[in-house]
This record gives structure tokens, C-alpha cells and sequence, in this order.
DNA sequence: TGTACATCAGTGAACGCGCGTTCACTGATGTAC
DNA sequence: TGTACATCAGTGAACGCGCGTTCACTGATGTAC
């Protein structure tokens, strides 16, 4: 189906960056179809390369679908990060709530117009990968981190109790994720986009109102 | 692996009733592994029957699928109306609230409890399944609807006004969708249980608090 | 009550498919002298 | 600057696997006479 990509050949034989490529394959695929898309011997296809030459990058599939999974979670990240970037600092409580809801509605935007990466991120299907927020380490933003930062902003801005803030990362996260996982794929796939942003608005005040 | 069942060979040909009964094996399938797991060869093969057998009583791999997807749900559904019917009505204001705590309880604890059942009632993969909530039309209770009942009982108890009661359902749902969703092979995957506990609460608070 | 027959649930055998993965290889690249 | 060589990224061919699905069949069950 996929046509045989023109083989550019790069220097004749060694491909530039046949890592980065797979990658960027492998998340193309999880964007048109999520986790299960991520087919190794379909990256190699489309970047032109024999199927095995992947295991000179990759232990295994699992290995190559961990750096897509991980690579589609930094996009989600990056989305939030630069709807945070495009507002003011949340000084007062007003603006500080408002920078909770902008990253909020980042979120579950994310999840509606990349459905298949938003599964990919949150595929890790329970691998050792974490017991507890994701994984430090990475210098990059996350969104665990992101949201954290946000609720920070709050309590600063006296819009939240400190002895409320423990617990509130969890609670604000979960609420929002569940939307998002409801509108994509799940029961509420294809509820009207008038709906949903109605829904989504009503659940952030419910947050915000809750916290 | 699996030792070849017994193959009691009810009445020596004909199966009792074989639709049933793929059901039942696709239904343990999916609670160890998933709807990836519910791979329609191995049903038939724990029934012990032939593969083939399985196309008298569905169209396709996706028809046994969608069948077991609906098993799981109303075993959530199920969960959900025994932990409401072990308590009583809620006609003051607190005692609604308790009820509502409680449908969300147990459903996250379903979610624990049975991952790959809950993970199969959720994944009809956005098919035809529906725009907007479970499709009605069945006569069995479903999640949304307990739901929905609980926050009637809410607002009869003036525990909650009339004009927020109408997005309700869906904040209430998502947030604690969203819980279920991060405990169960997302990213909370292997929290502690006391803390997935203290979470808990704290999400129910933010709910009864926000509505 | 007994016999002929239509139904149709399950059998047996086979198919093509795409997958992940392994093996021995080749030849361009970069380094050591 | 030129030549010999080690490295190792990508090749070519092949494997075994389990899957979903199709085909023509068989024989127990239940009904009509």
C-alpha cells in the first residue's frame, strides 16, 4: 500500500540515523493507530531499511516501541509546555487557576487531535517501567512535573491551601486523563466537539472548585 | 501449555451451548490479559472445539470480541449495583454523598481488581460502539447509568443543586475513569496500595467537594 | 410406534499472511602505521 | 600522503509461529408422515 520510499540511498550505504528514523517511523505509525501499530518490520519498510537492520539499534520490538512510547509522551509534554509558555505567570489566584485550566484543556486537545499517540504514551502496558509518577531522570518537561509546577503556582498564589497541595497532583491529573481517555476511543468517542467542550469545561471547574 | 481440557463431549456431538460457553473462555482470556488476549483460536480451543466451530455463532473475530467487551461490562456494572445494594438509601444529604463515594470506590477497585476485564470493557476501539454514553437498549444496569441514578439521589437529597446536575455524570465519571485508567498499567501502575488508597479518597473528596 | 428425511452444529484439513527474529554475509568508513 | 586493516551498519535469505478464515464434510437431533 505504502509506496516504496524513494531509498534517498543517503552516502550510498550507511543511513545517516537509522535510530532517530525508526523512531520517527514508529511514532508516525502510533499516530495513525496507536500502540499496536508500531510494527517493526513496518518502520524499516518505511524507512527503507531491511527488517533486521533494526536490531542494530534495538534489543527487541518491545525496545523499539519503549523509545516510541517514551518519544510520544514528550510531545504530549511539549504541548502543555508551550500552551504554558504562550500565558502570562499565574501571580494572582485568577491567573494561577487560569494557567491550571489552559494546561488542562492542553491535555485532553492533545488527546482528541493525536488519539494514537495519547494511547502510545500511556501504553507502557505495566512493564517495569514505573512504580509512581513517571520516570525521573529525563532533564525534558513531563507532564506529572508540569502539572506539579502549575499547582505550586497556585498555593504561591494563595489559591490553594498548602495542606490541600499533597494530593491535589493525583487528583487534578486523574480527572483530567479520564476525560481524555473517555473521548478517545472510549464511551464517549465521537460525543459532539460542542459537547465536549462543554464537558471539559465543566470538569476543570469541577477541579478547580474541588481542590 | 494449557493441558488439553478434558473435552467432556457433553452428549457425545453436539455442544451444549457453544456461544456461551466462547464467551465464558474469551471472559477469562481477557481477565488475564486483556482484549488482545481474547484471541478467538484459544477460546475454542479451552471450550475444546475446533476454531472453526466458532463462525456458527459469530461473524468474525470481532463479533466474539465485542460479545466478551460487553461481559466485562456488565460485570462492572455488577460490582457497581452490589456495593450500592449493600447500603442503604441515600436520603439525607450525607448519606447520598456516601453513595457516590462508594459507586466510585468500587469501581476503581474493579479496575485493581480485574485490570484486563476492565481494560476489555473499554476498548471497543471507537468502532460504530457509540456517540455518547453506553449504548441504551439493554435492560441490565450499566456503570453510567448507576451513576447517573446515584447523582439523582444526590439532588433529591440536597446535596447537590439542579442546574449543576447536568454534566455531573461526566465530571464524576471521568475523574474517576482517569484514577482507574493511571492505577491500572498506566503510569500509577504498582503504587503502593496505601497510597493508591489515600489517593482514592482524596479524588472522591475533590469530586463531592468540586459538584 | 416406527421410519425417512431435512437441518445445522461441529469436524478435518488447509490456506495465506505478516509478524519477530536469527544467521552468515558484505562492503563503506575511519584509524594505525 | 598512501596503504592495510579492523569495525560494524546494513544486506539477503530464511525460519517457525500462531493467527483468522474458508471449504467441503459428517452425523446426531428433531420433525413429518
Amino acid at each position: 500500500v505504502t509506496p516504496p520510499p524513494p531509498r534517498s540511498r543517503r552516502s550510498g550505504y550507511r543511513h545517516g540515523n537509522l535510530r532517530a528514523a525508526l523512531v520517527d517511523a514508529g511514532l508516525e505509525l502510533a499516530r495513525a493507530g496507536g500502540p499496536d501499530a508500531v510494527v517493526l518490520r513496518e518502520a524499516t519498510r518505511r524507512v527503507g531499511v531491511v527488517p533486521n537492520a533494526a536490531y542494530r539499534h534495538f534489543a527487541d520490538r518491545g525496545a523499539l516501541l519503549q523509545a516510541v512510547c517514551t518519544a510520544a509522551m514528550d510531545e504530549l509534554a511539549g504541548a502543555m509546555a508551550a500552551e504554558l509558555d504562550a500565558r502570562g505567570p499565574g501571580r494572582d489566584p485568577e491567573a494561577a487557576r487560569e494557567r491550571l485550566r489552559a494546561i488542562g484543556a492542553a491535555y485532553v486537545r492533545f488527546a482528541q487531535r493525536q488519539p494514537g499517540l495519547f494511547l502510545t504514551a500511556f501504553s507502557t502496558a505495566g512493564e517495569a517501567s514505573g512504580n509512581g509518577p513517571p520516570e525521573p531522570g529525563t532533564g525534558r518537561p513531563d507532564p506529572f512535573g508540569l502539572l506539579g509546577r502549575v499547582l505550586d503556582e497556585l498555593v504561591t498564589a494563595g489559591a490553594l491551601p498548602p495542606d490541600r497541595r499533597a494530593d491535589a497532583d493525583f487528583a487534578a491529573w486523574a480527572a483530567v486523563h479520564g476525560l481524555a481517555m473517555l473521548l478517545v476511543g472510549g464511551p464517549l468517542h465521537g460525543l459532539a466537539p460542542e459537547d465536549a467542550d462543554r464537558v471539559e469545561r465543566h470538569l476543570l471547574e469541577v477541579v478547580v472548585r474541588g481542590l
